[in-house]
DNA sequence: ATAAACTTTCAATAATTCTTGAAAGTTTAA
DNA sequence: TTAAACTTTCAAGAATTATTGAAAGTTTAT
């Protein structure tokens, strides 16, 4: 396979993962392109590249400024920003790690702490039943979180070999 | 709190979850309703709860039986099929991980290690941040594969013994 | 057979989410 | 200043995704 098809199929492929997991298309696109090349890129050539708007392509590049995943860059007696991708992929993964437990998971611990102070009649079957769903996601969404606090603290040859040491 | 209130509570929340995560609100709220109902609940019983239509609600419940996490149930002397949701929260995280692997991982390992076979000039930086950056996602997606795959076959005590333990 | 009870389908519509592009805003150089 | 270079905003429109509901399909009892 050529470059430029690898180019396009690695964009697309990782646009589609994106959407399936809840990440605007164009958002994984772009960032996707950002990570396969070596210059960081001005507003300009995005748009070009990937055929979007510059509307499209300036709250696209802001927002994944604010997921932390990459950066401005100023370059010398230019007026142009740049922008350019960390390339390092355990960086990303803690960096994604880390907004989606901030935005996503911290409001859901709050709710199912305030669904435990449910009040109810014990002896009821409905009753039981709701508190023990909410308590065991309850459990699990801890374990995760505590999971995710330990990712976002570690160094990624520590992290997969303790974990696929203890998993053999 | 009220147990009618923590209900609608927790429908909506986890409806909201999985919206975040790429999963149809709907298809969420009417697992969350089984997840908490002690009783198996019959289709005109989900629209009534969660005032949706009678072609969603049968949409949606085959959507679920197909990520595995409802069964049909038929009681002696009825006509009617009644639904509920397996309850056990390590069984519910590894039939969705299991089927997010097979949907949306597989299929990227596939794109990605296709990706590998690309030519070029090695002396191109272009390619060879191309090349770098699919290797380090591919040996990503390798080792959460397996770290899936591990989750898939665990008990659950045994896994969050293992993980948490490592991670003190 | 027939009809009642129940489930499934799917074209039409609604709701949501994404994208555009032009105007307004900002910064810099002269 | 002024104007050119560049960035940001956002209302309108496009695209995508979800939902409805009525008709068609199926099963069971009589």
């Amino acid at each position: 396979m050529e470059l430029a098809a690898a180019k396009l199929k690695f964009i697309e492929a990782w646009g589609k993962l994106g959407s399936e997991w809840g990440i605007n298309r164009t958002m994984a696109q772009v960032h996707a392109l950002l990570l396969i090349s070596s210059e960081a890129l001005t507003t300009e050539e995005i748009m070009e590249e990937l055929s979007i708007s510059r509307g499209n392509a300036n709250m696209t590049l802001r927002d994944l400024i604010g997921w932390g995943l990459i950066e401005k860059q100023h370059k010398a007696g230019e007026r142009k920003e740049y922008f350019f991708a960390d390339k390092d992929v355990w960086n990303i993964s803690r960096q994604v790690a880390k907004e989606r437990k901030k935005r996503e998971l911290e409001p859901v611990l709050k709710v199912l702490n305030e669904l435990s102070t449910v009040v109810g009649d014990e002896k009821d079957p409905e009753f039981k039943t709701f508190k023990k769903s909410v308590n065991d996601i309850n459990k699990l969404a801890v374990n995760v979180d505590k999971t995710l606090e330990t990712m976002l603290k570690a160094e990624e040859s520590w992290f997969w070999g303790s974990v696929l040491k203890v998993f053999k």
